[in-house]
DNA sequence: GGGTATTATCGTATATCTACGATTTACGAT
DNA sequence: ATCGTAAATCGTAGATATACGATAATACCC
């Protein structure tokens, strides 16, 4: 049996999907956050604040790099990473749709009455 | 080897990441979609509209029940599912505050200049 | 109580995830 | 070419996830 059967479902839910696994973990979302705070950040430094080994830390940013969320650039001996500014907008903005769609038709204790 | 070391991540991404794997498969989140679309949905319901074996949809369920997105309603011999509003405005806003951390450092191209 | 419909749970097979150590690859210095 | 450092990849073990059919539990009708 197959894990997910893509094939039948929305693009949109796909992708969206994907990108969901790729934050589903706290270990990712640290990482994440680390880069973005440091602004760039070598991979070393990364494996120094996570409690994680190397080939592990390297293995969750690969995941990132696959979802469009970061990507590393080789500089010199090492590789140094960033997180791209214009796919977190756009994941940002399909989330927000999601809620929206999500929320639009919940009334849940009452309506706006201005 | 544990799954992940939940213990050494702090509460709030452990839980962010939580959020994000019941999102992280498109049937939940299509699930998810047309339960709000609806207002409220039978499980027999969405059986019909999923390709999912009815095993399969209601353990769907339950996972987005466990993660506290949607709940069910026991409604004679059915089950009546509506998503939470006020969970789901919680955990938007949750992402709304990680995307804008991530992007906080970020200035892509230009920066406001109005 | 017996029968039917609806949903949840159980058991299970396969695939993926998470983590690690070990190894390989890539680069810079000697 | 050799060594050392940094990062990615390989191989692997154990836990989870996904999917299904089969079964159990619950409510309704007679």
């Amino acid at each position: 049996m197959p894990r997910t059967r893509s094939e039948t479902y929305p693009d949109d839910l796909v992708a969206l999907a994907a990108v969901a696994r790729a934050l589903a973990h706290p270990g990712r979302l640290q990482l994440l956050e680390a880069i973005a705070a440091r602004r760039s950040c070598v991979c070393g430094e990364l494996v120094e604040l996570m409690p994680l080994a190397q080939s592990t830390v390297s293995q969750h940013l690969k995941e990132l790099k696959e979802a469009g969320l970061v990507h590393g650039v080789v500089d010199g001996p090492r590789t140094c990473y960033c997180v791209d500014a214009g796919k977190l907008a756009a994941v940002g903005a399909a989330f927000a749709g999601l809620f929206a769609r999500l929320g639009c038709c919940e009334r849940p204790k009452e309506e706006d009455h201005g």
